[in-house]
RNA sequence: GCCCUUGUAGUUCAAUGGAUAGAACAGCGGACUUCUAAGCCGUUAAUGUUGGUUCGAUUCCAACCAAGGGCACCA
């Protein structure tokens, strides 16, 4: 419908002598505006040398007579409104359509096949074992799993990457704690989660001393976990490494990541010191105090360290050594994405201007988001003195609260923890999820855990009851069923048929903050439409089709969660 | 000092150069002995400052002010 009248305004004008319009076609926001709306009258005026309103006129002369038999019946009204603008209302007719297309496409509604076939690769959340996996690794996960999950919803395949600093300092200082404290190392009857708090301890110990002595001995220690020179250290380092990575996979489950790759800086060092050597040669990088740098300047960036005067690799030279192994292993990628924190941001374009020097055809499918922190209210974490949150313990923190909430409900355990899983998870995630990404969150715990209004609490709510209004429905013998014949449709109807091309938006600008904001504005107006409307009503002859609404409604909703990977519990 | 990002109701966030700047929380005021009240309805309240471009600027440009991040061997 959009693009009929997009095409036939563009008749328009060229029938009116006015080339190069640009214009858009749009949904207002204002709903009592129309169906669609357009500006064209206001943009040509100049090139016309008329008034907007003259020009819509004109506009609107030539549309009635020039749209096909089949759409000038759908398009019950065209009005020229406000400064310019023309207004297009349309007939039930259209809506009906797109309505029962909800229900038959089920959980496909909203999906496209237009990339298919590409392959998308997405880095994200990077923890480092040994260290905490703490509020900012979530923060990356909950971002990096929308975002996968939205290319998945254009057709393309989608391989999640995580890549993991298992070697460097943070290591060596976690192991100088060990050394110190080789009595409590736990065995491995001891609970996981107490395993990784020692090594969360012993981090702290490692990353606070700061005496000559002990730095001497943790640059001792760095080399060789480097290089498994000590067998007592390896048999240290292998069992804190298996350790933490497993504890990492418990934390993926319950916020539903899965990854295919895992790639660790211990496997990409030495391919990213042989790249760097390579292209010394060929004078992409410098020599400068003994270290090999490449010096962005010249490119309005600034200079970097990729191997430092002792000759090891930095982050930098990993980092291309990651990249074209990410090339190795899946050959046939279309488009490389990195998600990290933002203060990385700068330190990435000069990576990336080193890519398009190096490897031009890994810089052109390679795109860097950067996200900013998650902070509180009160206080600010500092990652040496050990109150970094971890993120299990907001997870868990709000996990309680939920089962605060519903303890009362007469739910079977089973599906009260489940409902507290799912339920914090989507606190969480929303907290996450609802504002563009890149700047920093200001997390308030109150606010969260009130899971009132705009948060992903109320949005499965929203979801769970529609649900069960259906199925109780069922039960008394309405089926929905979408009226073709209904007189009128309401503003939930109309904006559900929105979903597809919201969802386009969130893909084409990686912004899953657009799904958010709309799924909370439609769960707003189905709770209206709920208040408003007894849906189920044997004596009401429109109850199938309320029901129908209501089942449709359901649907976007779970669907629209689950791309921005919140899962709805099946009560709550 | 240089570079990047960000300044919108009391607070936390929205707004592809367009119509009356939209929500939520907090505040104030309501409705309901009906399908899940984690709900619904009403109401008070905002574009950092000064210029510029434009028919039209929260959006683009410049300067200033303020906050956050980055700027050589950490990641």
């Amino acid at each position: 419908m959009k693009k009929i009248i997009q095409e036939h305004i563009e008749k328009a004008l060229t029938k009116l002598g006015a080339t190069d319009v640009s214009f858009v076609v749009e949904h207002p926001a204002d709903l009592a505006h129309g169906d669609f709306a357009t500006n064209v009258a206001l943009s040509a005026a100049k090139k016309l040398g008329k008034k907007p309103r003259e020009v819509a006129d004109l506009i609107v002369a030539e549309l009635t007579v020039s749209l096909p038999v089949g759409v000038s019946e759908k398009v019950i009204a065209i009005e020229i409104a406000g400064p310019g603008f023309i207004n297009f209302r349309c007939s039930v007719s259209v809506f009906v359509t797109d309505l029962t297309r909800i229900i038959s496409e089920n959980k496909m509604y909203g999906s496209v096949v237009e990339r298919k076939g590409q392959k998308v690769m997405v880095e994200f959340t990077d923890p480092n074992p040994f260290k905490i996996f703490h509020i900012g690794h979530l923060m990356s996960n909950t971002i990096g799993e929308a975002i996968a999950r939205i290319m998945e919803s254009s057709g393309a395949e989608v391989v999640r990457a995580c890549y993991q600093g298992d070697v460097g300092l943070h290591v060596a200082r976690t192991m100088w704690g060990i050394l110190q404290n080789k009595d409590k190392f736990p065995k491995e009857s001891v609970s996981l989660v107490d395993r990784i708090k020692f090594l969360g301890d012993m981090y702290v110990i490692g990353a606070n001393i700061e005496t000559p002595e002990a730095l001497a001995e943790i640059a001792v220690l760095n080399k060789k976990i480097f290089e498994k020179s000590d067998s007592e250290i390896n048999e240290y380092y292998t069992k804190g490494r298996t350790w933490s990575l497993e504890y990492f996979e418990t934390i993926y489950k319950k916020l539903g990541t899965k990854f295919v790759h895992y790639f660790f800086e211990s496997e990409v060092a030495d391919e990213g010191v042989r790249i760097v050597r390579e292209f010394l040669k060929k004078d992409i990088f410098e020599e400068s105090d003994g270290a090999i740098v490449f010096k962005g300047e010249e490119f309005g960036l600034h200079t970097r360290v990729f191997i430092n005067s002792q000759g090891l690799p930095t982050y930098e030279a990993k980092e291309i050594g990651l990249n074209k192994r990410k090339f190795e292993v899946e050959p046939t990628l279309t488009e490389s994405i990195i998600i990290t924190a933002n203060e990385q941001s700068d330190y990435f374009k000069v990576l990336l201007k080193v890519f398009s020097l190096v490897y031009p055809e890994i810089a052109a499918k390679t795109k860097h988001f950067s996200h900013g922190m998650l902070r509180f209210a009160s206080g600010k974490m500092s990652s040496r003195k050990g109150n970094i949150i971890a993120a299990e313990t907001l997870i868990t923190d709000v996990e309680n609260l939920v089962l605060e909430k519903i303890k009362d409900r007469g739910f079977d355990a089973e599906v009260t923890q489940q409902i507290a899983y799912d339920v914090a998870a989507a606190a969480i995630k929303y907290s996450i999820l609802r504002q563009s990404v890149g700047g920093d969150i200001i997390y308030d715990v109150a606010t969260s855990v009130s899971f009132e209004g705009d948060s992903g609490p109320y949005l499965q709510y929203s979801c769970v009851r529609a649900r069960s209004v259906v199925g109780k429905a069922q039960e008394i013998g309405i089926k929905p069923v979408i009226d073709l014949q209904v007189r009128e449709v309401s503003p939930l109807e109309k904006m559900m048929v929105r979903y597809p091309e919201i969802l386009e938006r969130a893909r084409t600008e990686y912004a899953p903050h657009y799904i958010v904001t709309y799924l909370t504005e439609l769960a707003s107006a189905f709770n209206a439409y709920y208040a408003e409307n007894k849906i189920i009503d044997a004596t009401d002859t429109t109850s199938a089709h309320k029901v129908a609404v209501t089942q449709a409604f359901a649907q976007i909703m779970e669907n629209g969660l689950l791309v921005i990977g919140i899962r709805v519990p099946a009560k709550m």
